[in-house]
DNA sequence: TGTCACATAAAACAAATGTTGCAAAGGTGT
DNA sequence: ACACCTTTGCAACATTTGTTTTATGTGACA
């Protein structure tokens, strides 16, 4: 991302004083420079999710005079950059910590990335469609992920809530995470995540799972990890960082597949699902785009 | 310029059998990459001293249905550059009703990486130094994530626990999400974790604090996140995902390397006390490598 | 010279682009 | 409750876009 962009600084100082529309249309062309540059006027608006006028009415606010200034800014800048490439001047920092830290961060970072990307390979792509399948065709996913872990599958099961009724997050205080599998059965399945020192808990409810017949479909670390013995279908991904701890970037990248893959198995009813979920957060001013007046 | 170009290729291996003219408009298309996605062919035409047909002639002559294949590829093309990284897939053009389940994996898994690995350029970088940095120095941390966000929230809570008692997670049942802050001051920090849509109780939390006179660490989505106007530092992560749902992933990998900064402060310490931890999980019994016998 | 094939220019075309005007909707203050 | 102002969606507008068609020119060969 670029940094001594006058005209993005202008658009960030005076976001505050716009509309909810021109600020949905500039967070876009801030968040999407080089589409500015690249597609329509119309088109932009159509992935921004705003009329094309508002595009219009942006520039005017932004005391130019028309939508065409903000496209050839972002031309030349683009042209700018494609061409000095070379030229891009790395900032060091001066302080030696800081230079420690940034190179521990990148490699943490690229480390990441390339375990995700490996991801998807052949083999990983198939064994995450058919995971994908077997929960689709479940009646009910009881989602577990215990200690690191709850990360993932807390998740997994928020955006499944939105989708519908499907899951049930198997977690609770006071002893009572396996509570939820009293009424499973053989038409239900399990998703259990699990990584790496795994929580003796986790396999007990995996195996409690397996004997009352449910499929088990595991995010796991390896191929020997103890999931893999019960589960039907296994997803692995790297947990190795380059830090103290293990990660659970791969993790959820998994776990969000996952959810992408249901989705689309039905992209409407997923669409108007999200929407039902939209209006009823709505309506319940979950959200919102600024910070609040304080009550009192 | 890059070399690999398949089109570029093509129009050089079939220049020899052009007229006068359409060599004419090769010419400048090959000299000229950016020029052919930046403006409309009748522009380009002008520059390159041909009639807009000409144009045309050249995408028919080049075996394609017309002129804004050319176009397309060159932005693509640019897109591509402007990135500096590889696989970028990032259009919303698929509409096909049923996708290939391995190729959206594919697109999601490689626009993960894609994301992580820009999280590594030296503005960002620098951005998380200054956060560890930051956090480092508090007496206390507070960690707030609502609703997606939770689990980044927890996650590095969960995290930091291992190291210390530093942290402090914000969250709990009856509403009783912000009491944590009751005996927080100056000298404690607030790490926000909040994405588009911002969850209005989040966003009140985060100013209760800036009055109370905490420092306030937050990881966001935006330039324009309203997070950033009350915080000290913020990062910013992506969360646009080829599926429907936003992605947390490159938030939980920020804050991954978070961790891995602070620990990294005092490694000696750090190691030590995740040894600890690990004894004491180890006396109670909690984890287990093999499926544990049943309990009756 | 005639005519044939082809390259180029000019004009005509539908489709799209960016812009503007207007009315409905939404909110604010009295 | 009312009037007032802003915001928003919609539709019309004149342009501009990429393409196709038509006309004009050019050179090769009998």
């Amino acid at each position: 991302m670029l940094q001594n962009d006058p005209l993005r600084d202008h658009i960030i100082s005076r976001f505050d004083g716009m509309s909810p529309q021109l600020q949905q249309a500039a967070r876009y062309i801030l968040e999407h420079p080089q589409e500015v540059a690249l597609v329509s006027m119309r088109e932009l608006s159509r992935n921004a999710g705003v009329q094309p006028s508002t595009m219009t009415r942006l520039a005017k606010f932004l005391d130019l005079p028309g939508y065409d200034d903000i496209r050839a800014h972002h031309a030349e800048a683009l042209r700018f950059r494609a061409d000095g490439f070379a030229a891009r001047a790395m900032q060091h920092s001066e302080n030696e910590q800081d230079m420690a830290a940034a190179q521990l961060s990148r490699r943490m970072l690229q480390g990441l990335a390339t375990q995700i990307a490996r991801l998807s390979e052949p083999a990983s792509l198939e064994r995450l469609a058919a995971a994908a399948d077997r929960l689709a065709q479940a009646r009910r996913v009881y989602v577990l992920g215990l200690r690191s872990c709850h990360s993932v599958a807390w998740h997994f099961h928020y955006v499944m809530a939105l989708l519908g009724e499907k899951t049930i997050h198997l977690d609770g205080p006071a002893d009572t995470v396996g509570d939820g599998l009293i009424r499973a059965d053989a038409e239900d399945v399990l998703l259990a995540i699990s990584i790496n020192p795994y929580s003796r808990h986790s396999l007990e409810l995996a195996q409690l799972a397996r004997e009352k017949g449910l499929g088990i479909v595991a995010i796991t670390d390896s191929e020997v990890s103890p999931l893999v013995g019960v589960a039907d279908h296994a997803i692995l991904c790297s947990t190795e960082s380059q830090s103290f701890f293990h990660t659970l970037t791969p993790a959820l990248a998994v776990s969000e597949v996952l959810c992408g893959l249901l989705a689309n198995k039905d992209r409407t009813a997923a669409l108007e699902a999200l929407q039902r979920a939209d209006r009823h957060l709505l309506s319940l001013n979950t959200y919102a785009s600024a910070i609040p007046r304080r009550r009192l």
